[in-house]
DNA sequence: TACATACGTTCGTTATAACGAACAAACAGC
DNA sequence: GCTGTTTGTTCGTTATAACGAACGTATGTA
């Protein structure tokens, strides 16, 4: 068995102990662009404390956690996972990916990874079904997409100008402004998306 | 977007939400054959609580359970993962023979974008054949490999630890050890992979 | 039997997590 | 400029998680 620390009295550890959790739960929370007050909302927690949480100025309760996590698509234990890291191992099955859907619900985005650097990149699995359409609004200033097609074929639209693209093609464009992705094709389609940004 | 439970109020839920937590715990204790003095000892957390968590009477802070977790030698995102009844993954196996057949014309891994930060970011579409491996020598300390799976079944090993993946799955390893990716199943694998180098 | 030891539970108190309302800062339209 | 809206934060109150001591219940031992 290994070494056991030892520890007496002080219970009030709040940032030591989980120092990830805050940053997770608000990576979570933007990436579906939802403000404090719509998580709130939707999972029941209230905004107050979730602030505090992306803080890490409290030592929240496993309920808590649970209805959050739960109101954004994913686990505890997946969300607190980072938190524990340290495995040369970081595997998430299918049902932990946070998945976005489009408005006509003929598309998926699913984040399958993000990297805090002194910029931040995201990492999205995107399908299509034909004649589906991924509006987005502008992201951050300076902020660029990439986007590689693996099957299909895809049609980019960026302020006004549009651009095809069909399998084994890649493509990059500013993300900073209105565009949208809309598969032109007869069959599915699908595609990896990188999305570069400014650290917050 | 996908749908959402919208929960209100009642934040008062104990055993509701995690129903597992309580066995998990006791399981664990009863494992290393601990009492709930022992336990209380060597965690830091009153015996009282470690009562009332195993028979879910309580909502245990996340700091508790952290408590808990390291003595009993595993992390909280483990424990709550057979909560949220995620599949614990069968890993380990198999010496493989290194067939170091990277040159067995089985895998192809294309460029596909490529990032100048601070941090070097690349990334790439990696087509296996059946029985295909890749090898790698180590990359740069620090660097990290993330792999989404496409399509097929995928197995990985690190410095000797073994997982494996399937479509729709994703994982994170480290990148500054020996390391491959075998084509383990009966038809053609296909993965996104990013590679993200630190400290150039 | 009486006594001792170890176990898990219950109890009263204290610390604090969670709540909702009020607040301040950034932004939009008029 | 002003003014309503939306954002995240701060504040006072309430609910409750965590604590340590005391308790009941076995089991063993003289």
């Amino acid at each position: 068995m290994s070494m056991r620390s030892v520890r007496k009295g002080n219970h009030n550890l709040d940032s030591d102990v989980t120092p990830a959790l805050g940053k997770t739960i608000q990576r979570l929370r933007k990436a579906y662009k939802l403000s404090l007050g719509e998580l709130s909302e939707q999972s029941g927690v209230a905004k107050s404390i979730i602030s505090q949480i992306e803080r890490n100025e409290t030592n929240p309760t496993i309920g808590t956690v649970e209805r959050l996590s739960r109101a954004l698509d994913t686990t505890i234990g997946e969300v607190l996972k980072s938190d524990a890291g340290e495995n040369f191992f970081e595997h998430q099955g299918r049902s932990g990916i946070p998945k976005l859907e489009s408005e006509d619900g003929l598309c998926t985005l699913a984040i399958i990874g993000a990297l805090d650097l002194v910029e931040y990149v995201q990492w999205y699995d995107f399908h299509a079904r034909p004649g589906g359409i991924l509006e987005s609004e502008p992201h951050q200033a300076g902020c660029v997409e990439h986007l590689f097609i693996i099957e299909g074929e895809l049609e980019i639209t960026v302020g006004g100008e549009v651009r095809r693209v069909t399998a084994g093609q890649s493509i990059r464009y500013a993300g900073d402004r209105p565009h949208s992705i809309r598969n032109a094709g007869q069959q599915d389609a699908h595609a990896t998306m990188v999305l570069v940004m400014r650290a917050p």
